[in-house]
DNA sequence: TCAATAATTCGGTCAGGAACGAACTATGAA
DNA sequence: TTCATAGTTCGTTCCTGACCGAATTATTGA
């Protein structure tokens, strides 16, 4: 059998483990170079380069040469989503591997996961919300109530408009730095951006790294209350 | 490299041509025994048997035995999301390869993809609400405007519901027998079932053949007219 | 009970492709 | 210019895993 359907060779070229790498490291949304991938995937250079080739011919990442340096990022909201809906899959069906967390306490604390919130800052956001029924939690998936509804439409997220995109609103992604949840999809995209816009937190440029203001902090700490 | 994130194992297996082909049956939504699925794979039943049980094993298909055959399914809209996912990826990249579709004019016509209609009758109804500007095509995707939704309401479909379900609203998917698009997602899935409700039309129980009861054709032609 | 069919297990073969290192090209800095 | 670094190409090695056929174990129907 070398003939299948289409979607099979992306799969495939997800599929291995150094690729995969790299493409989890290139979800955090940051544009890397060949040789930070090559880092990320534990390879050497050579053999990094052949596979960002086929990924890039695929399509999946996209690359911009900028002086000596190669940098790559993932190449459209497709081939993020499809990604995506593998990792949520990789949870839901519980044959977890154990992958240890990064090091950094700062990275614990807070970093980007592709466009939305993830470590102890995103796992308490899930959970406030949760906790507060804004979230109805079905065998297959969560979804917004309607006080969840108002409660971020208050936040300031336009809901109608992350409704009306093509990606699912509301994910529960698993947090591999403490194998909790976190919230993905637009609804979790549109809630970081309102944090940016209002300058609660900001992003490394270098790493997935995000950096509370101290005020910032306090005003998600009070929006984001943990509930007992 | 041989540790990488979850989702890589599952990808590696949605990844095989052989299984791919399992899958892609399976995504008609029926249940498929052992040896049909070899048959789809063009493998022999010893090497899918090895498939079916990998597949088993990482929780993307359920296994039910009833007298000596076993009958196989996808496990959950988890996995059918990301399958669906990967397919419009594998779309949307424009790495097509041509893939011969059916010779039998009567699935050419009407099958069911996984839970909504494709063939000539969903490319019909695509391009019928499309040409209405029923939706609003966007370089990733497309969404529903407001006509489209008040169309979809009065057909009879719970928009609201539709949104509040994890999967995207809208998807177009490209229909590999006639290399055009129909409706995918959740919309695609209550358009269905409304139709069903109605008795437009019924599924055949041995294959995805979707059979229009005479009147229920004439009335999904009145419903999506092709506009010139 | 026996024959037929569904499915699985096992052993052996083989190809694809992932990996490496060495040699090469390109860019920028000293 | 010369050196250092980024990235690629190429040839080689090696291992995983897909595949088949033969033998084995169910289950049904005659």
């Amino acid at each position: 059998m070398k003939s299948g359907p289409n979607y099979a060779r992306l799969a495939a070229l997800i599929g291995d483990p150094a690729r995969a790498n790299m493409l989890s490291a290139l979800m955090s949304g940051l544009a890397l170079t060949a040789r930070e991938l090559a880092q990320e995937a534990g390879v050497q250079p050579s053999t990094a380069s052949g596979h960002l080739k086929a990924l890039t011919t695929a399509q999946l990442i996209e690359c911009q040469k900028q002086g000596r340096h190669k940098y790559y990022r993932i190449a459209n909201q497709e081939t993020a989503t499809a990604i995506e809906s593998l990792q949520v899959l990789s949870e839901h069906n519980g044959l977890l591997r154990v992958r240890p967390g990064p090091k950094d306490p700062a990275l614990r604390k807070a970093r980007v996961c592709y466009d939305h919130l993830a470590g102890d800052m995103g796992v308490r956001l899930y959970e406030s919300m949760a906790a507060r029924d804004f979230f109805k939690v079905a065998a297959d998936g969560i979804s917004l109530t309607d006080v969840g509804e108002w409660f971020v439409h208050d936040f300031g997220v336009d809901v109608q408009q992350c409704m009306a995109l093509r990606r699912p609103l509301c994910l529960a992604c698993l947090d591999w730095s403490v194998r909790r949840h976190h919230l993905a999809g637009a609804l979790g995209a549109a809630i970081l951006k309102v944090a940016f816009d209002r300058d609660w937190l900001r992003r490394d440029t270098r790493s997935r790294l995000l950096r509370f203001t101290t005020v910032g902090e306090m005003a998600f700490r009070e929006a984001f209350p943990i509930m007992s």
